[in-house]
DNA sequence: GAACAATTGTTGAGCGCTTGACTAACTACC
DNA sequence: GGTAGTTAGTCAAGCGCTCAACAATTGTTC
C-alpha cells in the first residue's frame, strides 16, 4: 500500500472549519425549525418539495431522491407528517405499487408559517456572514462537490421551491 | 411584523448546492469510518481529539467543547469507547467532580489503521474536487460562518491533531 | 406466458443524539 | 462556616435515522 496523502497544516485547518461551520450550521437550522414548527428541519424540506411539485403531491421514490433520503427515511418521515395531517398519501394511478405523497392545505399553511423563520435563520447563518464572493465560490464549490459524487449540480440548483 | 428577506433565485440555489454538498460529504465520511472501523465518523474524532493531547487525556467537558458535542452525547461515546477497550475513564485529579477521559493504546492503534482511509476519504470528497482557490475561499467563508454564531475559528483551526 | 429479476414502499430492531432531570462537588458570599 | 448558586458528569426516555428483511407489483427474457 502506498503512503497515504496525508493532510498539509492549511488542509487540515480548512477541514476542521469546514466540519465545524457545516455542522454548526445545520444544528442551528434544525434547531430553528424544531422550536419554530415542532418538525425537523429535514421534514421541513419534504414539505417545500412537496409545495413546489405538481398537484403538490409526488412519487415517493422521486421525493425520496430530491431530498437526498432514503425511501426508508422518507417513509418514516411521511408517516409521521401524515399523523400531523400535514401529508397524505394516495395510491398511484399508473403503478399499484406507488404510492403518492399529497401536501394538505394543513401542510401548506404550516409551510407558510414556517418558511419566514427559516429564511432568516438561513441568512443569518449563511449568507449574510460572507461575501458576495464568498457566496459566488462556495456555490462553485458545492458544484465541484457534487460532481465528484456523481450528483448533477444543475438538477439540484434547478430545484422548484 | 416586516415582510421577511427572501431569497433570491440564486440565493435559493446556493443554498440547496450548500445543503447537499455539506450533507453527501458528511454522510460518505460516517459511512466510510463506520465500514472501516466500526465507530461513527463523531467517534472517530473524539479519539482524534484526544491522541492530540497532553497525556491522550483530556477533561470531559473541554472534550466536549472541542468536539461540539454536549456533554450528554460526549458522555454517551466515550462509553461506547470505553466499551470497546479504546478509550478510559480516569479520576480527575483535581476536582473530585471531573472525568478524564484517556486514549488506550488499543485505541491509538485503531486510530492509526483508521487513519489512512479517513484522509482519503476526506480529499476524494473535498479537497481533490475543489481548486486551490477555492479551498481558500471556503476557509475564508467557514471563519465568517463561525464568527458569527459565536465561535473563535482560530481556536478550531489551530486545534491540534 | 412462465419464470426470474428488478423496483416500490413499508416495517422492526438497533444506534446515536437530544432533552431534562438528577447527584455530587466546587465556589461565593455574608 | 453555612447557604445558595454554579458546574461536572451521568442517565432514562423519546426521536430520527440506518440496515436488513419483507410483500407486492412490474419488467424482462426465453
Amino acid at each position: 500500500m502506498t503512503e497515504p496523502r496525508w493532510l498539509q497544516d492549511d488542509e487540515k485547518s480548512t477541514w476542521r472549519l469546514y466540519l465545524s461551520a457545516t455542522r454548526l450550521v445545520e444544528e442551528a437550522l434544525d434547531r430553528q425549525m424544531r422550536e419554530d414548527a415542532g418538525i425537523p428541519h429535514s421534514y421541513y424540506e419534504i414539505l417545500v418539495h412537496l409545495s413546489g411539485a405538481e398537484d403538490r403531491s409526488m412519487r415517493m421514490t422521486e421525493l425520496a431522491n430530491r431530498t437526498l433520503s432514503s425511501k426508508s427515511r422518507l417513509s418514516h418521515a411521511v408517516a409521521k407528517l401524515e399523523a400531523l395531517g400535514w401529508v397524505q398519501r394516495a395510491a398511484c394511478a399508473t403503478d399499484k405499487r406507488g404510492q403518492v405523497a399529497v401536501l394538505t392545505d394543513e401542510g401548506m399553511a404550516a409551510l407558510v408559517e414556517a418558511a419566514p423563520g427559516h429564511v432568516e435563520e438561513v441568512r443569518q447563518r449563511l449568507f449574510d456572514p460572507l461575501t458576495a464572493e464568498e457566496q459566488h465560490v462556495l456555490a462553485r464549490a458545492c458544484r465541484n462537490i457534487l460532481s465528484a459524487m456523481g450528483e448533477d449540480p444543475d438538477r439540484i440548483a434547478a430545484d422548484t421551491d
